[in-house]
DNA sequence: TCGGTCACGTA
DNA sequence: CGTACGTGACCGAG
């Protein structure tokens, strides 16, 4: 792997500047991503402020960066929160109180104490004038602004060495500074899918469209006039109803009353049981359907989002919450009734794999609890769980869940009891998080994030220790299998606990084997020591729909 | 124009 | 059983 690590600070039309602890050079180039791949064989560990500034010239240059270390992504692993601004990173690696947040203008206040050749002001805080771009005005300025990148990273990488590897079997680089290999990665995907894009057939996205909610509307007027017959359509269901805005929970709340159904809110699982012997209900059910379709996925999502090239884009962030990827565009929440609309291109295929099981996975890792980690070398956990705890599978599955995300009602109270004599170490870890939650105090997950909290948010601390690391082992995954994928193939969605990837037809096995060895090697460091298994489900089609 | 609420899709 | 997120429509305050 390579580890020596490289800042990089890109001058577009003029060149680059790179710093390594050795020294400082900068070259011309008019093409950076160009210039990039004919520099050597062997890629170092690029650092950089982040990728969103400096990667996206070099993948647009047909750059394929190997290995990186990304400043912003590191940071808000190391101090938790959600600044990554220069200005925030440069203050969190110095033990500064954060500066004002960046605006779009620079204030003449600001400047009071600055000038364009002093990088750092007097009082250890980064310029202004330099954090906004001018940094950039020429190579010298760039090669500066490098070798500051570059002392923040060894400033990253030594706090990160002090944190503790809570591997049962450490290795010799320490887990969080494999974490912050997996979040730059990571961070530097997230530039890529946004560029990349989910492929998507318009004729098939249209023809599961049209039936439901029409045709695309040719005007305002037009929208609003079946907008109003679909309406009416519900509406003429119940009495005195003509006037109700469907849209409006509380003028729907009201016709149900009037209809003698009287419920706390209008939500669908509350309406569903009635839908079978109503057919006003099942009326309203399907119209509550077609309308979230038509709202949120409908014309103008696809006007919006999907490309002429037949690629839905949205923006990516790495790193949100409890470190999960988000993503907008409705890549995280399309429904799956439009996934057969999800399809690859001529000569391709799509290989989709998904963990099976991570999060109880996850917390035998992550908690160290030796029983669990038994039951985790099985490919089903729950069936060797329900023996211990003398209950049904689907009594077990109940109760492992409710554990990792704090049940409140008691249905599954017999077996949790159960579950606390069993998995002693499992169990007290999450209620260890419960307790910090509520007392506000921070946590880190076991790959070394940091999760600050609020007084009071206990529920939230246990459900982040396990979802945050199974995010890390997410990303470490993913990261291994980018590096690892043949040329023309791309990841073009990551779910939680799901990769596509875009490849060419002959790539197809390649691929699917790729998926299940990068998981085993990434579980081999990751739950190193544990005894617990990580099983993908891998599966190759032309459409999302079909690879499931 | 803004934040809060309801509602609902995914994991 | 519950957590997380993004989206869109509506409401009421400003």
């Amino acid at each position: 792997m390579p580890d020596e690590p490289v800042a990089l600070a890109i001058v577009p039309g003029k060149g680059m500047a790179f710093a390594t602890p050795g020294g400082s050079r900068a070259v011309q180039a008019l093409d950076v991503g160009a210039a990039i791949g004919e520099l050597t064989d062997e890629q170092p560990r690029f650092v950089w402020w982040s990728a969103r500034d400096t990667a996206a010239p070099l993948i647009r240059g047909g750059c394929r960066v190997q290995a990186c270390w990304d400043l912003a992504a590191v940071s808000r692993l190391l101090h938790g929160g959600s600044r990554d601004d220069v200005g925030a990173v440069w203050a969190a690696t110095h033990e500064l109180s954060p500066p004002a947040p960046p605006r779009g203008e620079l204030d003449l206040l600001d400047l009071d104490d600055e000038s364009d050749d002093v990088a750092v002001r007097s009082d250890g805080q980064l310029s202004r004038i330099w954090q906004t771009g001018g940094w950039s005005r020429d190579l010298d300025t760039a090669m500066r602004w490098a070798e500051l990148a570059l002392q923040v990273q060894q400033r990253q990488h030594a706090a990160l060495r002090a944190l503790p590897d809570p591997r049962a079997t450490p290795g010799r680089t320490p887990l969080p500074v494999l974490t912050a290999y997996a979040e730059s990665a990571a961070a530097l995907l997230a530039v890529e899918l946004g560029e990349t894009g989910l492929p998507v057939d318009r004729d098939v996205l249209s023809g599961i469209l049209e039936p439901v909610i029409g045709p695309p509307p040719v005007d305002e007027a037009h929208a609003a006039a079946r907008r109003r017959a679909r309406d009416d359509a519900v509406r003429r269901h119940f009495p005195n109803a003509s006037d109700v805005d469907l849209r409006n929970p509380a003028q729907v709340l009201q016709m149900l009353a009037r209809f003698g159904l009287n419920l706390p809110d209008t939500r669908s699982w509350r309406l569903e049981p009635h839908a079978s012997t109503s057919e006003p209900i099942a009326a309203l059910l399907a119209w509550r359907k077609a309308e979230r379709l038509s709202t949120t996925y409908g014309w103008s999502w696809l006007e919006r989002h999907v490309g002429a090239d037949g690629r839905l884009r949205g923006s990516w962030t790495a790193a949100e919450g409890a470190g999960r990827m988000t993503a907008s565009a409705g890549l995280h929440n399309m429904p799956a009734e439009l996934r057969p609309a999800v399809r690859a291109e001529p000569g391709h295929v799509l290989v989709r794999a998904d963990l099976g099981q991570v999060e109880p996975r996850v917390l035998a890792v992550v908690s160290g609890d030796a029983a669990l980690a038994q039951a985790a070398r099985d490919e089903d956990m729950y069936a060797p769980v329900a023996a211990r705890l003398g209950c049904d599978r689907p009594t077990a599955k109940v109760a492992v869940l409710a554990a990792m995300y704090g049940q409140t009602s008691g249905t599954a109270g017999n077996a949790l009891r159960q579950m606390d004599r069993t998995y002693v170490q499992a169990m007290s870890y999450l209620r260890n998080a419960e307790e910090s939650g509520r007392a506000g105090t921070p946590l880190r997950t076991y790959g070394g994030r940091l999760l600050r909290m609020q007084p009071g948010w206990g529920r939230f601390a246990r459900n982040a220790v396990v979802q945050g690391a199974a995010a890390e082992l997410f990303k470490a995954w993913a990261a291994t299998v980018r590096a690892g994928l043949p040329a023309g193939a791309q990841i073009v969605l990551c779910l939680h606990d799901e990769l596509l990837v875009h490849a060419r037809r002959e790539d197809a096995e390649a691929v699917a084997g790729l998926l299940s060895d990068a998981l085993a090697a990434t579980a081999r460091w990751w739950a190193a020591g544990s005894g617990v298994r990580f099983v993908a489900d891998v599966s190759v089609a032309e459409s999302w729909a079909a690879a499931h």
